[in-house]
RNA sequence: GGCGCAUUCGUCUAGCGGCCCAGGACACCGCCCUCUCAAGGCGGAGAUCGGGGGUUCGAAUCCCCCAUGCGCUACCA
């Protein structure tokens, strides 16, 4: 890598941040943490009219939550701020005056109502080229004459009518286009706005990035950006474009793909070791067999070498399997404080607040269930509830009838009201002998008291949840299993 | 319609001329373990490498054509 390395993830505020615009961010900060580099976040809040409120917020929380830290940008400053584009009008108008000083653009008054009728005519006629150039080559009388008329006009910009742009891209290699081919674009607009292309060529230059590594998306303007480079007289970035994210029915990813901001994620339950291992995962890879890596060892490993052509399609399964990994990872504390939000958030009010040593206990349990933390109140329930409800329980099971259900559950309770020891291994040792004496099949005799004490088909292991539930509580619990039985 | 990019199991991918009649992972199926559910272990099914031409002793890997998908084609990014 020659030169330092300088990256940008530039989001635009116009909606909350999905996969996609995730993955180029963390894209970006992989290789400028690679590189001893820095990564910048610049807000691109250029199109007043589609601001969505709480955006730019939304973006920031999202990359603070996953760790994605920034050298320069919003909220820690920098010194080639300010890092939204809305405070960085005057630079735009600036370059766009030397363009049009330069006769490499020039202000276009047609409306939109001819814009529209010249696209109408084009698709006519099958031979859709964009703008037709119609205010290019005024006469310098009739721009005073529009001008002194208080026409609104944009800039354009003046494409090169022949010849090719041709861009060497890390990623997808050498790419050209011709210039004929490429409209006039626009680029201020009559609210004396810039568009992202004049925009982002002007602070990716002043900003002093090095590397443009952005999503597929993009490609088809990178001649647009580099005849501004050429006509502004900038040295060109090194441009990278990032495989596209789509949804499982292939198409771009959007709203209607789910969860579209990264927050939801957050409150889906994911961890953020899991969805950043998932995503780094979504156009690169390490090698034929790693999967599960930490940040840490994407980070060292990560080159755009690596980074593959073809877009991805977002399986969300893949994504639930992933966190499952690293909730196995984590040790009981850290599950337990992990767990205690979704748990505040899901469980009953009068459940509150949840006994945090408790929760410890449980939390080992769980464990090697939970595949998202949102799963968490539903699965742990029944260790805070209060009094179960016995109504869809099967405490009766197959091959039993009900008397020998309250005999089993009665004789369990006896016999656990006399235990010694209350350890897992312990209970498991009394209660298979116990099962032994009442002929019943540990499926039978466990699974009555498995209902009973959680009212569940499925829970982690009886004992392990007798332990943690503790004597009283599984004397309560089997006792009320009785009282409902001897009602029915 | 034009331009551009892409195309290996359902999905994420490995592969950069012979190690590949294609490897790993998720999901799926079966078996084992087992008090249920998971987790775990073992095994299975699943890709004629989009199709067709070349180049080469030899191609998933290089070239050409076609098809398909996606992206761009806005005073949106």
């Amino acid at each position: 890598m020659t030169g330092a390395v300088r990256v940008r993830y530039a989001p635009s505020p116009t909606g909350f941040p999905h996969i996609g615009n995730i993955r180029t961010a963390l894209f970006n900060w992989l290789f400028a943490r690679r590189n001893d580099g820095q990564f910048v976040v610049r807000v691109e809040d250029t199109d007043q009219q589609r601001l969505v409120p709480g955006a730019v917020d939304a973006i920031l929380d999202g990359l603070e939550w996953l760790g994605i830290d920034w050298d320069e940008g919003p909220r820690v400053g920098g010194p080639y701020g300010p890092y939204l584009q809305s405070e960085r009008l005057e630079l735009y108008r600036q370059a766009a005056e030397k363009l049009i000083a330069q006769g490499a653009a020039y202000r276009c008054y047609c409306d939109r109502e001819r814009l529209a009728q010249v696209r109408k005519q084009q698709e006519a006629e099958k031979r859709s080229i964009g703008y037709d150039r119609h205010c290019r080559n005024l006469s310098d009388g009739e721009r005073r004459e529009l001008e002194a008329a208080g026409l609104p006009s944009v800039v354009r910009f003046a494409m090169p009518t022949s010849g090719i742009t041709e861009v060497d891209d890390i990623i997808r290699g050498h790419v050209e286009w011709q210039n004929d081919l490429v409209d006039d674009f626009i680029l201020l607009k009559s609210d004396g706005f810039p568009t992202y292309h004049l925009a982002v060529v002007v602070d990716d230059h002043l900003m002093e990035i090095s590397h443009v590594l952005r999503a597929e998306e993009w490609l088809s303007s990178t001649p647009r950006h580099l005849q501004l480079y050429r006509a502004l007289d900038y040295p060109p970035v090194q441009f990278g474009h990032l495989p596209m994210i789509l949804g499982p029915d292939r198409a771009k990813l959007s709203k209607r793909h789910g969860a579209t901001s990264i927050l939801e994620y957050k409150d889906a339950g994911y961890l953020p070791e899991a969805l950043e291992n998932f995503m780094a995962l979504l156009g690169w890879s390490l090698d034929d067999h790693s999967d599960v890596m930490s940040l840490e060892v994407v980070k060292e490993n990560f080159t755009l070498e690596r980074v593959g052509k073809p877009a991805a399609i977002f399986d969300i399964g893949r994504l639930d399997w992933m966190n499952g990994v690293y909730i196995r990872q984590m040790d009981a504390e850290t599950l337990a404080a992990a767990m205690l939000p979704f748990l505040e958030r899901d469980l009953p009010a009068e459940l509150l607040p949840v006994d945090f040593d408790y929760l410890a206990r449980i939390a080992p349990l769980v464990r090697e269930r939970l595949k998202t933390l949102a799963e968490a109140a539903d699965m742990t329930g029944y260790f805070f509830a209060e009094e179960l409800d016995y109504g869809g329980a099967n405490l009766v099971q197959r091959g039993m009838d009900g008397a020998g259900a309250v005999d089993a559950l009665t004789k369990a309770g006896e016999t656990l009201g006399r235990a010694e020891s209350f350890v897992s291994a312990d209970l498991e040792q009394t209660l298979r002998a116990l099962g032994g004496e009442l002929g019943l099949r540990p499926r039978e005799f466990f699974g009555t008291l498995r209902e009973a004490l959680t009212a569940r088909s499925a829970t982690p292991s009886l004992f392990d949840v007798m332990e943690v539930l503790g004597r009283e509580r599984v004397l309560a619990r089997i006792g009320a299993a009785v009282d409902f039985l001897k009602t029915q």
